[in-house]
DNA sequence: TTATGATTAAAACGAACGTATGAATCATAA
DNA sequence: TTATGATTCATACGTTCGTTTTAATCATAA
């Protein structure tokens, strides 16, 4: 009894995860869903309730890993630090390279769910939102709240907004790994496709830590001393 | 017969606008579309013909402007170098505060449509995204180019995905608004809704020029030079 | 072996989808 | 004023959607 469920349910996960990539949560129907996994039609609603649940099985499946892991290895970080700010670019690096590192274990979902939830995060449908709102507001509070520490130079509500510019490069790199050379054609003439991988962290990190610490926008109005 | 033709075409392009960014392209019906811009059903079948040539419709009335502008700028910038490189932040500039400028532009879409673009350029449809990538192809090209002259320094494979950074922090700050209080519930002390968008732009721009001129990434294996 | 609860299977539900049709209505030129 | 082509309208078509139902099949404990 244990195993055909666990196998059911495993399956129908990976067919959502890979479909949902693929062709967004209202673009993907239930009879592909079924039918990629080898179940019947019925198995979803039966193992998961809805498609709207299944949705969330299949981001709480790798989320909850990838969000503990950033805590504990923030944990780490902050224990070593003895009380000093934890560099800037150990954080990126905990926060970002944490999650890129889950592209090249396909025993987290690798690429394929990277590559969802780097789309899912300018998704437009509002429960999937509210859902990860609620799964990432704890980590995002403790990286926050380090970047000041790291960073005390730096207006928060400047750290704020680099955060979520840091989340939207990360996001976009790896959601459009090859939408790239559909929208762009651009060619990336040292790289191959097997170890673009390994050259993509290095790289979107110097991009990361480049913007974090960049110089401070000069507002061009007077509006800043003026209210 | 020519005044009731627009306004038709236009209020349903305005709706489709909307809707399309609230909802998605495949989380919206046409009859949300010819309800909220009033209009019959069959409406959007007569003056588009289907679904799709909408929304490449939608897209198109503020890319053309948009892409024209792009060009025209660059032009200006090019001349008055006499031949000598671009500054890159007049290249950022040119290339992302041109579209971003568009946001306090209501007659060119304003903040629906950027959050619109910014939404789509991670959508799965394929047809979107062929569509883009033909409408983008030129621009992107001048630009590459530009950058290259202006970085000599920088290798062009280190350029063009810097750049795809840059259009992913820039696509997901438009849009993402509302949904950055959503994500995270941060607070923004300094700024009210207002006036957002004026700061937006500067706070983007020096992260951009930031993770753009960053210290290039130094790739951990011996991979650079053995191949 | 038989009883029981968990799982799978086939079929159907009503609702909503994008699109097409043909008649009614409109603006305009002859 | 009437004829004509453009536009709007109500309605229906055939599909596909997510979900539900009821019966069959399975694995396991008594």
């Amino acid at each position: 009894m244990e195993n055909r469920t666990v196998d059911t349910r495993e399956r129908i996960l990976d067919a959502g995860e890979r479909l949902f990539m693929a062709h967004g949560y209202e673009g993907t129907s239930m009879r592909q869903i079924t039918s990629e996994a080898c179940v019947n039609l019925a198995a979803v609603n039966y193992h998961f309730g809805s498609k709207e649940s299944l949705m969330q099985e299949v981001f709480r499946r790798r989320l909850d890993w990838l969000n503990e892991e950033r805590m504990r290895v923030l944990d780490v970080l902050e224990a070593e630090a003895n009380g000093e700010p934890v560099k800037p670019s150990a954080i990126v690096d905990a926060f970002f390279g944490t999650l890129l590192r889950m592209a090249g274990d396909e025993n987290r979902g690798g690429m394929t769910f990277l590559r969802l939830l780097g789309r899912t995060l300018t998704e437009p449908s509002e429960f999937i939102r509210a859902f990860l709102a609620h799964e990432y507001k704890t980590v995002m509070d403790r990286y926050k709240e380090a970047l000041f520490k790291a960073l005390p130079e730096v207006p928060k509500a400047e750290i704020v907004w680099r955060f979520h510019f840091m989340l939207g490069a990360t996001s976009y790199a790896i959601a459009g790994t090859d939408a790239l050379r559909l929208v762009t054609d651009w060619q990336i003439e040292d790289d191959d496709s097997t170890d673009r991988l390994d050259r993509l962290v290095p790289r979107l990190m110097s991009f990361l830590l480049g913007g974090l610490r960049a110089q401070l926008p000069q507002f061009s109005d007077a509006a800043v001393d003026s209210k």
